[in-house]
DNA sequence: AATGAATGAGGATTCATTCAT
DNA sequence: GATGAATGAATCCTCATTCAT
């Protein structure tokens, strides 16, 4: 019996959840209303996820994994590296503007005491390959020497500071892209041109 | 008048609320729990606040205010713009670091749908100021071209990512701070050197 | 120290009860509600009444006063019988109508277990009269021999669905007064016409 | 469907409400105690009726419905009048005094404004060929030309009368019935013998 | 006496979770 | 496995009454 669990159900109910986080706030978001917006009965959430807060954080790992190939399966793996981390801002803030729920989920999640220090281990983990590009530019001289992790936040927050404003302002979505980057990268470069 | 209303116990009342919050997630503290952290009786809470969210809104505002109060004081109206950049930044990071739990509060309090737009209005007023300062600089050709409210938006969320770091190593609080000014001011700065 | 106490704000509390009474019905009517529609303090109707109880038992009292001055203070003690109990009739339908705020919170008590039987009593007391006029004109052959207290009651009840009447449709009020009263002559009188 | 919506429960909790509003009146009855009186869990109540109002007028429905059984289930359709209101009379204080608490909890709902006008509509429906019936008789000259709504008014009000007596008399109760139609239809109709 | 802040029990309703069907 | 009724602790808020001022 390989999974007698329907997939299906499984993935409605991640869904079902978002769209409920997104809309309501993940305070006011009943497990009712979850399972109602899934289309299964309340008691079926609780066959798939032994608790609400299972839930909630399979929904955060779900988030950070779609997230995670959204970023890194066409990741190059050569070229300079002010081309290749620009790869990775296009992604991110493309993904993020393309799944403004998902991403204001993810924000509520990232603050949320519901999430487990283990969730977040494992939703970093497929990132650790920004690092240790980053680790590798210090070395090489590209990118100051500041701590990779300090670096990392910093790409991170300041993506979500841009996709904010792509989000607010989409005809000028394409400038704020642009000009995220330019801040982001001329923040941590050694040199500016490369 | 008969007995006043006490500002010890309206301000005993907000902290409460916020080490309420802080210790146990905005979502999950119940105004009886305030109360009691307040020592005062669960109905007393609703003669100071007539509702929780009045709550929440007042100790967002009270929050913002004191924040105001720690960066724009003091804040020099005059020489060069990285300086008076770098004191706001100073101020900011040492207000975060010295009130965590204040600043944890601020950040559940800026995603949660309890604060109304007014209070987010009102909380931004006297934060104008360093926006106008971007404004000037832009046109002296000091920083970059970049919309005002973008450039504030970054200097608050790396400024928030360096506290995070200095909360979390304290005894690098310091690096961190320089470090964390640096990336911001070398992303928007024009010369670098100014 | 006849009465230190002001008779205006006992009075002025009285009538904000029936006020609110009226507007918010029995069970909805807070004190905090009946002191501040007499503009006093909250704490100031408990000098005056005791508790909550104690005022619906004085405003009970004091409507049926206030009834009973309507219908009884010229009352005719001498003349035929039938003209005696029209006189009685239209006091009392004339005194609800031109008072349904009153009528109406008298409606509310008269069902309400908050009121004493020892209110009731003492509210009863001033229209025994009418009990003693029945009990004469059964005993002269010009009422059906029933008992007194039927009667009394008849008289009421029916005054109460002649008042309705009145109230909802004011332009037939005065066809209604008459109706009603023809009706309950013609149910206990044993020669309509006298 | 897992565990059907039991009418036993759903009724279970209308005479439960029932009988907890005729011992502590209808403004003192807190849904715990119904639900206890009921033997189910507090919660439960609330998915038999989403709110208290709504039990509230289901009850006011239910009663009139078991009332309109009482009275119109074997009512007479052919015959002379004064048999037929007979027959609407005894029906009518019969159920009255042999369901005590059940009317003296539709009294009390009648003057609640927690009762909608739609249930008070609907309650009223089954009771309209009564009016029918007095509208015919007025136009065959058997009652006098008095609107039918009154007439009905008049109908309700001397019965509930007559079944106060009636319930505070046992003994006498029988001649009490009797002497209520008999002023109830000296009060009406043209000619009394008919 | 007047005031209105303080009190805390109580009330309607919600909700995560269980379990009978 | 799926269903949704059942549960009862928990929550926000109200309110009659007390008491410090």
């Amino acid at each position: 019996m390989a999974r007698p669990k329907s997939d299906d159900k499984h993935n409605a109910l991640l869904l079902a959840a978002e769209q409920v986080f997104a809309q309501r706030g993940l305070a006011a978001a009943p497990t009712s209303a979850i399972s109602k917006q899934a289309g299964v009965a309340e008691g079926t959430l609780f066959t798939y996820f032994r608790t609400k807060d299972e839930l909630v954080n399979a929904l955060y790992r779900a988030i950070k994994l779609d997230l995670a190939d959204a970023l890194m399966t066409r990741f190059p793996r050569t070229g300079p590296v002010r081309d290749r981390l620009e790869y990775l801002w296009d992604a991110f803030v493309d993904w993020g503007v393309a799944n403004p729920q998902r991403l204001n989920v993810l924000d509520q999640l990232s603050v949320a005491d519901r999430v487990s220090e283990e969730s977040k281990a494992v939703g970093y983990e497929p990132f650790a390959e920004i690092e240790a590009l980053a680790q590798h530019s210090i070395e090489t001289g590209v990118l100051h020497a500041y701590p990779v992790a300090f670096i990392a936040a910093t790409m991170k927050s300041m993506a979500e500071t841009t996709m904010a404003f792509m989000t607010q302002y989409p005809a000028e979505a394409g400038q704020y892209r642009t000009i995220g980057f330019k801040v982001f990268w001329s923040g941590i470069a050694c040199n500016t041109d490369s």
